[in-house]
DNA sequence: TTTAGCACTCGTCGCCAAGGAGTGCTAACA
DNA sequence: TGTTAGCACTCCTTGGCGACGAGTGCTAAA
């Protein structure tokens, strides 16, 4: 459909205009040293290139930028394979350097570096955790009224609620709901766990200890842990250096939806299928990120779980640079995580 | 020092100032019912006032707008006490009326409430850790590799580990050394338990178990738990909207140091004393923070454990509302918490 | 001591002209 | 027939200029 001249072309435009973010010219184009070719032609191929819709001027007489059309068909026809760079390999791998083992510590690592290294913002989703099973339950008395309920994935997961004990529960009660609750519940999936703990341990927990009803009332409200994984960012702030968002509204709205926090985790959730994926401009359906590119790639900690990384950026973004970083650090998360999981 | 007149024109500048956030000038002044003198008088005062320092001008023929030094009289001097709002004193009450019992949710909650009422900045410091006694330790195996350490506080604060179990140790080992950990620490305050180990357990773990001193090393690493406190934040993006930060240099310094943590978290730390304390401007000695005022107040979560809850806004604050508002939080925090956590 | 009056300063706004970057079109060229 | 030189035109940016308004400082009179 494009000439080969009217390809060359307009990948100048855009890696220009990706660098240095000014409306691209048929002089400055006619100069480059891929380009043999005198401005006038130039401005009829561009002339051509906008009414396929692949470039836009910012007013009559400017030079040209891609539209959003343009940079999808950037993404999916004219990526060069972007050879990484010694010093970012480098930082990538010190992440798992550092004798960091809890996944969320090494997850949020990940998105501090590399926010760093792009300077955009980065966010990543912690794997999914509904798959997740029951490996341990605890409950530790704090004194008479309250006490704290400790949960372990069989991924190594922890999750706590202090409650109040119902009035005449004693320690020895307090064992026996334990033994139970481990008896019966360990590797159940987590999201089950509230109806098991009636349909199960309802019965047991009335034969043996006092007060049962509280109990477990208090039990199941406790054990309620809400599956919404966590996200974490790192350089909420990079945004501002971006020449494209010197604009007080746009940046507010950006913000307060990265702080808001639910619109970004309703994106990324939704995301179906592996591997990357680029959404340009509006394709992310959010007013607020009319300017903005996501691209998210998935990582997996092994045995069927998921997770995202994503990197925020304005629609002139490095896109080359950043598909092959995401795609080397969830590869390295990939791995970095099934070792540390591994069930053997 | 100051006259009667001097006093009231200088109250009536700063209120109207904090309010508009334009300067002000003599004419307007001598329009207010409060005042009533000419605009001829009202400019000698106002330039009496300039030159004791407590006014600045932004031009030559502009009006007055209060000087760092206008603030701190003014807070120190002339604040009258801020009668607080039904629907704010509804919303703060609200805080704990949801059934949110780990400290962690209540100050999270209670710094997005705050940013929410006031529209600055909230921040909120978890109550000091280290004051915190051993309740319980528990050792949790997930496979052959690896395991999670648990450890609980007296006051219900878990931290948990992952790490990988030296070879040769089998699960028996690991109930010993748990039997062990839970016999000797207990009670033990946090920042000691590193020592405690190699002092007490040491010796009694050679006995029992193989492989001992892969053992003690991997707990005692393990249990090195950084004694730093959370920081919560709300309305983080709420500084946009004041319009003494419409300036992106000034936005991106700030939000970089609101990013990073760490000089907010050494200002707020080092904070000695109880009570209300204001920081204006230049104060705070932080380039970034030149045109923002920081009040901060401190609670007490019961046992001699103090936390801080502050607000950072334009020094153009609403001093007496803020003031207000922190000291009805931090005694509600004070309450519930003590109430929650009291040893009966 | 207070106030009216006046000259002066400074920021803002709108206007205009000059300069520059870039375009579209036409006509000539290879 | 594709390419290019040339030219008129558009639009943004910049800087200068004048009018206007808000506000000040100072002086002199009440």
């Amino acid at each position: 459909m494009l000439t080969d001249r009217q390809l060359l072309i307009f990948q100048v435009i855009v890696d220009d205009f990706i660098r240095y973010a000014q409306p691209v010219g048929s002089r400055a184009l006619s100069k480059k040293e891929e380009i043999n070719l005198s401005s006038a032609t130039i401005r009829n191929e561009m002339a051509d290139l906008e009414e396929l819709g692949f470039l836009e001027k910012t007013h009559t007489s400017s030079g040209r930028i891609p539209s959003e059309k343009g940079y999808r068909y950037y993404v999916d026809h004219l990526l060069s394979p972007h050879k990484l760079d010694e010093e970012d390999i480098n930082r990538i791998k010190s992440i798992f350097a550092e004798r960091i083992y809890e996944l969320e510590n090494i997850v949020r690592r990940a998105a501090e570096i590399l926010s760093e290294i792009t300077n955009y913002t980065a966010i990543v989703l912690g794997p999914e955790a509904k798959e997740n099973r029951l490996k341990k339950i605890q409950i530790i008395p704090l004194n008479k009224k309250t006490a704290v309920a400790i949960i372990v994935t069989n991924t190594g997961h922890v999750e706590n609620r202090l409650f109040y004990l119902p009035p005449g529960v004693n320690a020895s009660d307090i064992e026996k709901t334990i033994n139970i609750l481990n008896e019966r519940l360990v590797n159940v999936p987590l999201e089950e766990l509230n109806d098991k703990i009636y349909t199960e341990v309802a019965a047991l927990l009335r034969q043996h200890i006092n007060n049962y009803d509280m109990m477990l009332h208090t039990i199941a409200e406790t054990l309620k842990i809400p599956v919404t994984e966590k996200l974490f960012f790192g350089g909420k702030s990079n945004i501002l250096s971006q020449p494209e968002f010197r604009d007080f509204g746009k940046i507010r709205m950006l913000m307060e939806m990265i702080e808001q926090e639910k619109e970004i985790y309703d994106i990324i959730r939704k995301e179906e299928g592996k591997g990357i994926r680029v959404r340009i401009g509006r394709e992310n359906k959010i007013s607020a990120m009319e300017n903005c590119s996501l691209i998210t790639a998935t990582y997996s900690s092994g045995a069927d779980q998921y997770g995202t990384i994503a990197i925020l950026g304005p629609t002139r973004m490095e896109y080359s640079r950043v598909i092959s970083l995401l795609q080397f650090i969830s590869n390295d998360l990939t791995t970095e995580l099934t070792k540390l999981y591994q069930n053997n």
